[in-house]
DNA sequence: CAGCATCAAGTGACCGGTCACATGATCACC
DNA sequence: GGTGATCATGTGACCGGTCACTTGATGCTG
């Protein structure tokens, strides 16, 4: 009756064969009589057997799950991320395990990561596009296996890793405004794990590629609070005429900015912002934005794990979209100044 | 040298003790000479022995880990929420697995559930506010320790539960409306996994203690975009004057809506929206909005279920905050009809 | 029909811990 | 000084699977 309890020699004494033809069985070990198979299968059903994970995990050596090492969820592109990652986890059979590090003491980060990162526990996902998510990286202990999300200018991957390559995407966002007829773009960035990020340097080079002159990035955090604050600097300076953001929310809060001071979306000044998360189409001007394949991010990450764990497995070719510019109302040519149109 | 590999009776050897000698170290136990206890850390410390959390599972029967069902985290609440679960998981030690179940099959959500749910897989935590967490909640196995979030309005508990009443902070939030002078307040409801929300309830009693007319609620799903479907119907009514939002972002597609009809907030309506999304305060106009301590209750549940593991265990009271109402710029007095003021 | 390969199934050790119980030493007390 | 309680530690079984090897039975070949 009771589901637990019921182990694989329970099985094999109902169903009158040895303990290890049952293991035979239910692995789908191809040397089994039909007639056999069927009668164990038969006697799983009737006693409502169901492998243990931990046994099997114990004996084998392998565990079938992977625990994920991600700074916060509520942020959008690491919740999607951690999404595709389950998805394609689950598909194949993993169990998905979960550590957010922004609730980590630094002090304690490294014995965090070494127990949630102990081999027995599976393998593991660092989604290192900051400075906690670095520090997890250096601090995984050496033989477990471990895939890492990580910006394309990230230095020195000591593990196989999935590179989120936005600078190109961050390029082509600050040519479609100075296309435009913007004078120059400022940018509001978000930090980088590596003190320099993609974003940046996209942004950069398209604008000394241009032969614009390059402002001084305002580096702030991920939160609309942050990019209020930039924004707020960036509102008293009545050259800036296109802005582009690190991500949404920042975005959010110089919209928010730029409208206390009065100045008009996208009439005095472009807002573009990077991620596309679900509301930017109905923030107050719909916000012109790159959409990223967080998703498929996650998913191609895990497919790089499940090929390193089991190298006879399937081959999975990476599938996340490239990012995209979603144009919407936050953007537009800038008015000439001094002209008194109609709003 | 390699961490691994290095197992109880290697520590054992090396300290010239026995192999359950060391277990009585590594667990603490206290009948063991100070001396002995020193010479196996120190073992410890030199094999660099890490106890595998596989084998101590499969002995004792038990697994210090728990697993999160919930339908989609990129919704703020669920997010929240799996975030206070997991901290106060990592802070008792326990791993933290999760499953989305928006991504499974309606058909495979049994054959999931019951995957994830097994005995040797942990404990369960399921979030269980909308139909999909209902049914996963159902398709739970007996005799997996689990614990539940639901509504209040939820019927039979089949489990531990912990309640998210937010009937009364809904009330609350359509009394401070009525109290504006509004004659009546509209409500775009989120799905509810009852039927019947507790939001719906808490709004409609307010209403009828207040002998106003209760219009017919309109049921949304849980996006921007279906806020806005909503508000485009809301807006063209003009007797709506007032209009209470089953979360945020159904608030910001009403906010869209209204201004795209040309009604401002809060001039012409008021808007209010539920859970205060780390953005509400950022939208235009800012949002007024009910508070909701989602990462409380998640702590809250994970502490329900330890005390129900480990009934010896310390007891942790409740520490989830009540709903609180904080008020932005998005709702305020009505203006009088066909008055032409300046805005 | 001997000889060998192949197949279906079984046997017992083993993974790395915990558990129940056994053992010998120390100590208190009458 | 014998008796029993308490303490520190050791012994071997056990959790529920997998693995390597063994055992008969059957089939193919020359």
């Amino acid at each position: 009756m009771d589901s637990r309890k019921v182990s694989i020699r329970d099985v094999a004494r109902a169903a009158g064969v040895s303990h290890q033809t049952v293991s035979r069985v239910i692995n789908g070990h191809p040397r089994v009589t039909p007639d056999t198979r069927e009668r164990v299968q038969q006697a799983v059903r009737d006693l409502g057997f169901r492998p243990s994970r931990t046994a099997r995990a114990l004996a084998s050596g392998q565990v079938d799950a992977v625990t994920v090492l991600v700074s916060d969820t509520t942020l959008y592109g690491y919740g999607a991320a951690l999404q595709g990652i389950e998805e394609a986890a689950r598909e194949a059979g993993f169990s998905v395990g979960i550590c957010f590090l922004a609730s980590v003491a630094p002090e304690t980060l490294a014995a965090t990561v070494a127990r949630v990162g102990d081999p027995s526990a599976g393998a593991l996902i660092v989604v290192a596009w900051d400075q906690v998510g670095i520090r997890a990286l250096q601090a995984v202990p050496a033989g477990v296996a471990v895939v890492a999300l990580s910006e394309a200018s990230a230095l020195d991957a000591r593990c196989p890793t999935i590179r989120l390559d936005d600078g190109a995407a961050a390029a082509h966002a600050t040519r479609y405004l100075l296309g435009l007829g913007h004078r120059t773009v400022h940018h509001v960035a978000i930090p980088s794990s590596s003190g320099r990020s993609d974003r940046i340097r996209g942004w950069r080079e398209a604008l000394t590629d241009a032969g614009v002159p390059v402002p001084e990035p305002l580096h702030a955090s991920w939160t609309p609070r942050s990019g209020y604050e930039a924004g707020r600097a960036l509102a008293a300076d009545p050259d800036v005429t296109a802005i582009l953001c690190g991500n949404d929310d920042l975005a959010l809060g110089v919209l928010r900015a730029l409208h206390e001071a009065g100045r008009r979306v996208p009439e005095d000044v472009s807002v573009v912002g990077f991620d596309d998360v679900p509301q930017a189409a109905y923030y107050h001007p719909a916000l012109t934005t790159v959409r990223q394949d967080f998703t498929g991010l996650g998913r191609d990450s895990f497919a790089l794990l499940h090929g390193l764990l089991d190298p006879a497995g399937p081959r999975r070719e990476p599938g996340a979209a490239r990012p995209e510019l979603i144009v919407r109302e936050s953007s537009g040519p800038p008015k000439r100044r001094n002209t008194g149109e109609q709003s």
